[in-house]
Order: structure tokens, then C-alpha cells, then sequence
DNA sequence: TCTGGGGTCCTAGGACCC
DNA sequence: TCTGGGGTCCTAGGACCC
């Protein structure tokens, strides 16, 4: 979840979760933002090291201690995680394998297993619940928590900081770097100055310094072109950032502007949301990046029906109605554009989601090969929200089921639309 | 030799309704 | 005969994250 992106929403709402408590009820009418001004809290911001390449070291000891990297495919792919090892050869997550090959030829490339990688994470969130019930999972490899209350129980954020990562590498043998600051924004800079293993706690009192001449494109949220943006209007620092007048930041960012401001002063007043009391997914998409590119019409259209597929089963896996179709198309020089469609009535089934995207394909004269394509549903709805009034969905939604479960057991595409083939 | 896959949020323009 | 403004939905595209 982005900072810029997530900020304005969670803002909005005031604090959620772990801190509604009863005197939050009574002041959130007021000003949100009074409880946060009162609570100097102690997050705490976990990282895993090169997550997917460590399990698939651990689990195989010809990789260790060797330049290694996990990929989504062995060819037209790119790295997703790399060992420690193959880092000194220039080799970064999202560089194409093929670069990476030719930067380090004795590279080991592993087939991502992505199942794997969850499982692994998911006995990690669960350790880490122990700690406090105010786990926020941000990714795969990442969670915040909010340890202000649980310091009751436990010595220092140090020691719950050391016990997490002793755990981790007693129960998973792999390591972790935690990041220990007021804030989420601080946590995540403090995890990422040490790692791998590292271990940093920012104090208040520390931030001005860390920051003065911390660039800011080390900051969460400002990626590259937010970060050439400030460049180009002298802001090369976050101590810089902070001391830059607001109202131009806002003229020229708009409404992120004064995000901005409080990222380069440290500020951040973004609660920990625990998993359960999250949000539900807004969008559930697949896309694949094709062996070869091609213009070839059935080719393309299995390919579509095959995504469709994926999308429905997720759907149907979480419990989920869409509404709006979207189709994603990248053309071999690389142009990528996506087209949606919203529907009037809400659907969940392979061929519903697959006529949908065809029928969007299909409206678009192709200029040239195809390189990938992408199916996706958004406007979500949960299985018992209302449907329409007259629907009789019963009949359909059982042999759905039946078929997923077919398609679970026996692998893929056992299972689908007749039609294509 | 190129450049994955799965998400979120924001903006801007147009349609439509009141 | 000439005319405003607000609200909402839809679509396309961009930035950012891991």
C-alpha cells in the first residue's frame, strides 16, 4: 500500500482499529486528528530479507552462499528476489533474467513457488501476533505493528524487536531487519538502513538528524517521478522537503503536496490496521506475458478465456461478485493500455467474465503482436450483498463450485468452458 | 537482449441528472 | 430564449508499491 496513495483515504476516516477505543468515539466527531496528536506510539516496521530466494535457500542447500535469484518464469521474465551474494553483480529485483544471465553468468535462476512463500509468511504473521493484535500485513514480506501497549508487557522495544527476529530464526531459519520509530513512514526507513539483520530504533529526537541529508527518494511513496519532480525544483533532501513552503508544493502536487511537506519533517499519522479489520480487495486481476508475441486470434482468445478463468475461481475462492470488467493489452514495442467495461448486473463466473473481455478485445483493431495480456474484475462485492432481486443464481453457483473443486484437485484448466477448443 | 505480475490510489474529462 | 452549478458515474491513464 502506497503512503501518498493510502494517506488521504485513512485520514479521512480518523483512527481505525486498534484505536477505537471509547475516548476516540467521543473526540473523532471533533478532529480525527487530536487522538494522534495525543499518542506518541511505537511502531514497529518488519522486512524479511530477500524473502522468496532465503526460503528456496533454505530449503536447498545448493543455493546458499551462492548468487542465486528467484524469477517468475526462466525466460521473458524478471528477478523478484536475489541472494546477497549475486547483489554485488549488479543484480536487483525487476531486472530481466536475461540481464541478470549476462551479469553474472554462474547465476542460479529458481522458478518462483509462490504457495511456498505464502505459507512461509502466513506462520510468520501468526508469531508476530503474539506481540500485539495490531498486526498490519503490507505485503508478502512486510508487516507493521503497533507495540505502544504491548511495552506493558514487554521490557523494551529492543527486546520485542530481538525476540521477533530470534523467533523467525528458530521457527523459519531466515532472518528479517526491523525498523523501530514513532511512525510507519520512519519504521520502514529504520528497516531498510541495516539490512540485511538489521535491527534500528529511531528515536524522536533522532529524526532531524536522519533526515537532513536523507535523500528523498528514500522515502516510501516518492518514487521516480515524484522524486525528478522535487529534484528539478532544488529539493534533493527530506530536511530540505520539510523546510520547503507548503503552498507551492501544493500547487504543483495538488493534494499531496502537504503529504509531501510532513514526509520530509517525518511526520506520518497513518494507523496500523490490523488484517481482520482491513478493507476488502477492490480489484482481482490476472495477466500473463505470452511465450512469443503473437497476432494470432485464437491463440489470444484462449488466452483470454484461460484469464478469465483464473479471475472467476479467486472470486468465487474469496467470495466475491465484480462488476466492472477491465482487459489489458501490451503490444511487443512495449505500449500498454487497458479498457473497462462496467456491467449492470454483478458476476463471478469464467464464461460471464470471459464473453465481457472478449467482447472489450474484440472492439480494439490489434496494429501489432500481442506481448501480454490481463484480465481483471473490480467493483467487488462480497457473496451476500445483494444480487438483484429476481436472480436465480443457485443452480449456477453450485456447479461453479463443483468445478472449482475439480480444477483444485485435478490442476488447472481440467475443467472450463466448452467452445474454444 | 530488453523490460513480471498483482495491487492501490489519484486525476481529468465527459455524460447525465437535478 | 438563454442559461448555472453540483453531484455522481464512467473511462483512461499515470504513479507508486512489493
Amino acid at each position: 500500500m502506497g503512503f501518498l496513495g493510502s494517506c488521504n483515504k485513512e485520514r479521512g476516516q480518523g483512527v481505525k482499529g486498534p484505536s477505537k477505543d471509547f475516548a476516540s468515539y467521543i473526540l473523532e466527531p471533533l478532529n480525527p486528528r487530536i487522538l494522534i496528536i495525543m499518542e506518541p506510539r511505537i511502531i514497529l516496521h518488519l522486512d524479511m530479507d530477500a524473502f522468496f530466494i532465503s526460503v528456496e535457500q533454505r530449503d536447498n542447500p545448493l543455493l546458499r552462499e551462492k548468487p542465486a535469484a528467484v524469477c517468475g518464469s526462466l525466460s521473458r521474465s524478471v528477478i523478484t528476489s536475489a541472494t546477497y551474494e549475486a547483489r554485488p553483480y549488479g543484480i536487483r529485483a525487476g531486472m530481466s533474467t536475461q540481464e541478470a544471465k549476462r551479469r553474472c553468468p554462474h547465476l542460479i535462476l529458481v522458478k518462483g513457488n509462490h504457495s511456498k512463500y505464502t505459507e512461509t509468511a502466513a506462520r510468520i504473521f501468526s508469531l508476530l501476533r503474539k506481540f500485539t493484535p495490531l498486526v498490519e500485513v503490507a505485503s508478502v514480506d512486510e508487516a507493521y505493528l503497533d507495540i505502544t501497549e504491548s511495552l506493558l508487557l514487554f521490557q523494551s522495544p529492543h527486546h520485542i524487536a530481538q525476540s521477533i527476529k530470534n523467533q523467525i530464526r528458530k521457527c523459519e531459519r531466515l532472518t528479517c531487519s526491523i525498523g523501530i520509530a514513532p511512525n510507519k513512514l520512519l519504521a520502514k526507513l529504520g528497516s531498510r538502513l541495516k539490512k540485511p539483520d538489521g535491527l534500528v530504533v529511531i528515536k524522536k529526537e533522532e529524526v532531524g538528524e536522519l533526515l537532513k541529508d536523507l535523500p528523498v527518494s528514500k522515502l516510501n511513496g516518492i518514487g521516480p517521478k515524484l522524486g525528478e519532480a522535487l529534484n528539478s525544483m532544488g529539493i534533493f533532501t527530506c530536511g530540505q522537503l520539510g523546510k520547503f513552503p507548503v503552498s507551492i508544493l501544493s500547487d504543483r502536487f495538488g493534494i499531496i503536496g502537504e503529504r509531501l511537506h510532513e514526509m520530509g519533517l517525518g511526520l506520518d499519522d497513518r494507523p496500523v490496521v490490523p488484517f481482520d479489520e482491513g478493507e476488502d480487495s477492490k480489484s482481482i486481476s490476472h495477466s500473463v506475458t505470452l511465450e512469443k508475441d503473437t497476432s494470432e486470434p485464437n491463440i489470444l482468445k484462449t488466452v483470454l478465456l484461460q484469464l478469465s478463468e483464473k479471475v472467476s475461481r479467486r472470486m468465487r475462492k474469496d467470495g466475491f461478485y465484480g462488476k466492472r470488467v477491465v482487459v489489458t493489452v501490451r503490444y511487443s514495442d512495449f505500449f500498454t493500455f487497458s479498457k473497462q467495461k462496467t456491467l449492470s448486473r454483478w458476476v463471478n463466473s469464467g464464461d460471464e467474465i470471459f464473453k465481457q473481455a472478449f467482447e472489450i478485445f474484440e472492439a480494439v483493431s490489434h496494429p501489432k503482436p500481442i506481448r501480454l495480456l490481463g484480465v481483471g474484475v473490480s467493483q467487488l462485492k462480497k457473496e451476500w450483498y445483494q444480487l438483484g432481486l429476481f436472480e436465480r443464481r443457485d443452480k449456477k453457483d453450485s456447479l461453479l463450485k463443483a468445478m472449482d473443486r475439480v480444477n483444485e484437485r485435478f490442476g488447472d484448466w481440467t475443467l472450463t468452458w466448452a467452445g474454444l477448443y
